[in-house]
DNA sequence: ATGTATCGCTACATTTGATGTAGTAATACA
DNA sequence: TGTATTACTACATCAAATGTAGCGATACAT
């Protein structure tokens, strides 16, 4: 996969990121067209279309979270480790790894801060988040079969999901430093750590 | 504001909604474009985007997350009661409040049944749920001044809207009944009410 | 009641994101 | 050296969404 021909298109693959990020940085994410990415790039717009599949996703190319991680982590669950135990030390685990070289750069940021304005940004984010909640609930489902039912799962991963993205995003916004970024994940997510999992509807 | 020309604006409204809630139900919602919308409610197209901002708003008319009845049990908060408990209570008081009459007209299902495929209608739907989870957080934020900083709310507040929208929408997609419905959102405020919450940053 | 202002709606034009199609030139490969 | 693949292009097309100007019904003040 090193040929010749992978290395030119992952050429023009960066080059749209980068014309993409330089215009958004300078004029936001609405006020940029396609045409405007493209041209900037030196391609055609329907070349924009074959390497991202809407404009949101250029901004997101090489931010992927690390979901694998968060799957090996829940697959590799001890005996003695229950439910929230397992999610708690998966989170951990894409906590650790993800956007890496991003929330240095201030790229992470710049996202943040788009994401803020932009409806269309902020609603492929939250999609982004779903999408990998629901792998996450689905490996949980597999990890303790007879102990989690669907509705369970859900509301665990949901709630560990929900508490580290919001507060992920609340540091970036108020303009935390990555450390402080890092360490907002962790808080949020020691909040569910510590949840109680009942498998029958509580009855009041 | 119940003049006759108000009546006929709510009329239109009305077909428009109903015309959609059809088309989508026959053929599902990419299927169906604005024109086929505002054809079969007998308007124009450019009436269609006069009540409402997007194709997708239109699946969501008369759905409204009764936010306020939230904001006002936070804001009604006793002084016994910690952040997570106020939380509690304000879930619960929309749970109790909400899609009263699209759960039991099966409106609620149809609306995940094509959330689950249509990915514009997912994202909105997000959107909408972001939006309530903000307004509470900064309610949260001023009924606690003193114990609650931005991430603290953010993430207490993240968790009990992530659970709950998980659990409510697995039980959708799973067919259960609305009595089930309503119960999974229960269990799932449960799990984070009895969460713990510290002011700083968990060493480790 | 009559004149005036408001407003919901329409027709038309335009922008923009996104997809389909066919062709070309460079790369890969036998 | 010949053939297949494929990244890219130009062009056409569709659908969502917005801007604009005008029409007619409703609302309202005198």
């Amino acid at each position: 996969m090193t040929g010749l021909r992978e290395l030119k298109k992952q050429r023009t693959r960066q080059a749209l990121v980068e014309a993409a990020i330089g215009l958004f940085e300078e004029r936001g994410y609405e006020q940029v067209t396609v045409a405007e990415i493209a041209e900037a790039a030196e391609v055609s717009t329907r070349t924009f279309f074959l390497h991202f599949q809407a404009k949101e996703d250029v901004l997101f190319a090489n931010a992927d979270v690390r979901v694998d991680l968060g799957l090996r982590a829940v697959a590799e669950r001890t005996d003695g480790e229950g439910p929230a135990d397992v999610v708690a030390r998966a989170m951990a685990e894409m906590i650790g790894n993800t956007w890496e070289s991003d929330l240095s750069s201030g790229l992470a940021r710049l996202r943040a801060l788009l994401a803020a304005t932009a409806p269309a940004l902020q609603a492929r984010l939250l999609q982004r988040y779903v999408a990998a909640q629901h792998e996450l609930t689905l490996a949980l489902r597999q990890a303790y079969p007879d102990e989690l039912d669907p509705i369970g799962a859900a509301a665990l991963v949901g709630a560990a999901v929900g508490a580290v993205s919001a507060a992920t995003l609340a540091a970036l916004e108020r303009g935390d430093p990555p450390a402080e970024v890092r360490a907002a994940m962790r808080r949020a997510m020691d909040l569910v750590a510590g949840a109680q999992l009942g498998r029958e509807p509580v009855t009041r």
